[in-house]
DNA sequence: ATAATCCTGTGAGTATATCTCACATGTCAT
DNA sequence: ATGACATGTGAGATATACTCACAGGATTAT
């Protein structure tokens, strides 16, 4: 439960972003603009994305790879959820907020077994290639 | 030993790792001036903070609250490294350290306050507090 | 008391990063 | 060939970050 709490908190700007997914920042907006991804705005209107935004873009990157189009990933995944969208932004007086991002298992195990071609219950390799990153 | 790699890896612009410590930009330069903390640069000369150099902003920012002065904080805290074993090594800002040794006031205040208990560069509370950030 | 040191604020001027918008291009499938 | 889709690219504007210098309050030393 307060697990995922601040996966959810906007960190990276799309420069760390473009590193971490190998998505152009092209690729990043333009699946922005198509809702599949709804990264916070600084007070500047700079895009700040959360580990589940990255999580999020590697699945879509996934996706893609695997010639599924925009239309067939908004199938797949788990749209976004109001409460991502209002990802939390730090600000200087932000007390984290407790939330809980819970609900449609059957977009996520369909997208597991579409991304990883794996049966459900098995960690997909995206979540895999996130870890790498920050969960080890 | 790969626990720590991605700890390591430098993801955050100098304005979240602000509002993640709610240390000024100022601070955090001034820090890194002393070889507080060394973050990484983006090919443009962009700081960029690890998981690692937030906890330690944040172990420098609690210190500092007590009235530690940076080298008091750099007798309290791990030297930066690369490996986890690093030789002493003799350099110009041995002497400065030297002089600040001698003042036996500040030396016991850090052992009866900061060490008491603890092993120096083990500050618990602090990490504490930055998992409210990432690990819950 | 005066001077020096430490830490942080602030401003100027510059550089880097990101933004939106528009148009171009390659790849498919009609 | 036409068109939709996904991405590249460039221009112009804004945001963020950089270094450097000076200022000043608080402490510490002379």
């Amino acid at each position: 439960m307060g697990d995922e709490i601040r996966r959810n908190m906007a960190l990276f700007p799309i420069g760390i972003v473009m590193k971490l997914t190998d998505l152009s920042a092209r690729q990043i907006r333009y699946y922005e603009q198509h809702s599949l991804i709804v990264p916070a705005r600084t007070s500047g209107n700079q895009r700040l994305f959360s580990f589940n935004d990255v999580e999020r873009l590697l699945e879509i990157k996934a996706l893609i790879e695997k010639g599924v189009n925009i239309a067939g990933i908004k199938q797949v995944m788990n749209p976004v959820s109001k409460e991502s969208e209002e990802a939390t932004v730090i600000t200087p007086d932000t007390e984290v907020r407790r939330r809980e991002l819970s609900d449609s298992q059957l977009h996520r195990l369909l997208k597991q077994e579409l991304v990883s071609g794996k049966r459900p219950g098995q960690v997909s390799l995206i979540q895999g290639e996130l870890s790498r990153f920050f969960n080890k």
